[in-house]
DNA sequence: ATAAACCCTGACACCAGTGTCAGGGTCAAG
DNA sequence: CTTGACCCTGACACTGGTGTCAGGGTTTAT
């Protein structure tokens, strides 16, 4: 199976494949022209490298443990659920810093409604300041 | 004031107030030799963009009404409520996004541990299989 | 034999802000 | 006059996955 084959089983970019060989996810076979050569269960390989970018993890993240999930179940896999922990820990730390953020906008948005309730007259805006004056 | 003694004064790196500038954020006079000279207030400045990224906005962002806030009171200043209203639906797409990846990684952890459960012998994981077979 | 469709590698671009280095000028105190 | 501290510009790196282009080789069907 060629890339381009794989490419559209897939539904991954062909510059993708090319992307997941050099981190180390997929190495095919090479031809003697220097085409790369897929085995089928490539397909699969593929699929499951998907499958963990949807849940987060990075190429890098996933290259430590997809051997193991290609040949075990999940469970059997002892990288998997301290990844899993940290990373699910780094999404809630996220959430909460885009919380804080978006929690400071509404306020300073209704500071705003607030002010143009007091001053409902709608002054025009004079010339900018520039720094260099 | 020399941008050394700006930085000084406002916490904010060198290389990032000459960043600033090529964002047009800030521009300073130029001395005969060369160097940057900024005004007074040009601390004040600095401040206020510093209170922006903070609210997650961008320089570009910021960029478009600086001059604006400079010299008025935010409620004046026409262009902040709608970027305010944009910046905030695309934090909350960003938490929904998410949230939505840590319920996907709880349910794997969980489904894990049941089968942990399941089979308490853990079984040593066998050779890898690699893609190039 | 030629054209279309495919493959190869290497490289730049994107986003955003910052660190850091190279290579060179300036200024002030000794 | 020399030294150290400051300033200047330009450039690369980082993050992470993908698009895209250049420049070139291969294969397949006509």
């Amino acid at each position: 199976m060629t890339i381009g084959e794989l490419a559209a089983k897939t539904g991954v970019s062909v510059r993708s494949l090319r992307y997941y060989e050099r981190q180390g996810l997929i190495v095919p076979l090479r031809r003697a022209n220097g085409y790369r050569e897929y085995s089928p269960l490539a397909v699969e390989t593929v699929e499951t490298i998907k499958l963990y970018l949807n849940l987060g993890l990075t190429t890098e993240e996933i290259a430590g443990f997809l051997h193991c999930v290609l040949k075990n179940k999940e469970a059997f896999c002892a990288e998997v659920m301290p990844l899993y922990k940290s990373k699910l820990a780094q999404i809630e730390r996220q959430i909460q810093e885009l919380s804080q953020l978006g929690e400071n906008l509404r306020q300073r948005m209704q500071a705003i409604q607030q002010e143009q309730g007091e001053i409902p007259q709608q002054r025009e805006v004079p010339e900018q300041r520039i720094e260099s004056e």
